[in-house]
DNA sequence: CGGGCGATTGATTGCCTTCAAACGTGGTGG
DNA sequence: CCACCACGTTTGAAGGCAATCAATCGCCCG
């Protein structure tokens, strides 16, 4: 189920693109274990493995906010200056692959289609941002909740049941919410029929139309 | 390499960088004329000579949400992808640059280090686009307002006197807000003393660290 | 002078946050 | 094996803040 071997190489490899292959060493992490922090010189850049890793910035009044999850395959902590911009951290233990930043470096400066692969990446995460940006702007608890449950569950394709890693805490800091309301969200949606929740973090997606349906809604 | 003077070159040329300038046309935009469509083909990366230019997405709502405010110096609509990700409009009437983004392709795909500040160029924006999430997600409206002034008078630096380009809508929609909470919120900020607004465009900045401590706030 | 648009101000509603308490579960030690 | 505690989650009640609805104001332009 979760040692695949198709989209993880059987080498401790970041596979950027076709031309962007890096060597690295596996490590394990524990759970709330910090992989990186931010302000930290960039040293490395980081693959997912096993298991899940949030990345998180502080706004001036010590608030958390989650930038993204990311859950196994998903590359990162590239970073584009010399610093890390934000934490990351183990949401449970998992298994993460580091590659020598300045690998990425070398092969992009050897190689046009290496920084091309690079530029592509970071286009990616800008995008994912702006998308963030959009359902933070005028959605409200339910569509975001109902949202965020639709995004995770088509990036794992497990079927109908989805394992959240993480806590209501940090899907609250991730949609800039409360738990409690995140939780009152979750519980009105199994109201509608739209999930199940066998147990807390065990989500069964019940209806996929109902929830897109939700979350398009003003 | 290039006959940049300071941050407006004689010529019609956007500069990315030290190994990256690249000749185009100018182009005149009236206000509210869109300059791309999103999800037109990316045929070319633009510069603002003068005016201001909004970048824009809609949410599926039909809710509008300005991603960034573009001003001269500014190079905007630059895509990884072959298609622009946003629809870029006209403030008021503005001078533009086009570059064929064949050449920054080409440019990208000759030279390391220009593909390299193509990197730093969405890296910037990247980071510009977390900074936003920050501000929107656990900020209150009078914080949003003070930020987004603080921001904007520090980009065109022109002492305590700031002409704002925008209306309140864009404003609005660019802090996830309505008209009527940004209007209240420069109101009270007038009140507080912390600006002045002779009219509704013109701000004068007149207590920065008053402004700070708002931001600041829970 | 009149029309139209943007901005301001006011009153009310609704949603999310906050504060508070109870619930369930997993782990530990008796 | 069970009691107990800690932590995450759920649920409830009350309050606050921004959205909404609505009206007025000011300004630019015809």
């Amino acid at each position: 189920m979760s040692a695949n071997q198709d989209s993880t190489p059987a080498g401790d490899v970041i596979d950027i693109g076709p031309a962007l292959s890096l060597r690295g060493t596996r490590m394990h992490f524990d759970r709330n274990a910090e992989i990186f922090g931010e302000e930290e010189p960039a040293e490395y850049i980081y693959r997912v493995v096993s298991g899940a890793v949030r990345t998180i910035r502080f706004s001036a009044d010590g608030r958390r906010q989650i930038l993204a999850f990311h859950m196994p395959g998903d590359v990162f902590g590239v970073e584009i200056g010399g610093a890390h911009s934000c934490t990351a951290e183990a949401i449970n233990a998992c298994e993460i692959v580091m590659v020598r930043r300045s690998l990425l470096e070398k092969a992009a400066s050897e190689d046009v289609r290496a920084a091309r692969q690079w530029l592509e990446l970071t286009g990616q995460d800008l995008r994912k941002a702006q998308d963030h940006t959009l359902i933070l702007g005028h959605k409200g608890a339910g569509e975001r909740v109902a949202a965020f449950l639709l995004r995770f569950a088509d990036r794992l394709a497990r079927g109908a049941d989805v394992e959240l890693p993480m806590s209501r805490a940090d899907i609250a800091d991730y949609l800039c919410l409360t738990i409690e309301t995140v939780s009152r969200a979750l519980t009105e949606l199994e109201r509608r029929c739209a999930i199940a929740l066998p147990t807390s973090r065990h989500v069964v997606m019940r209806s996929r139309s109902a929830l897109m349906q939700l979350e398009a809604a003003a």
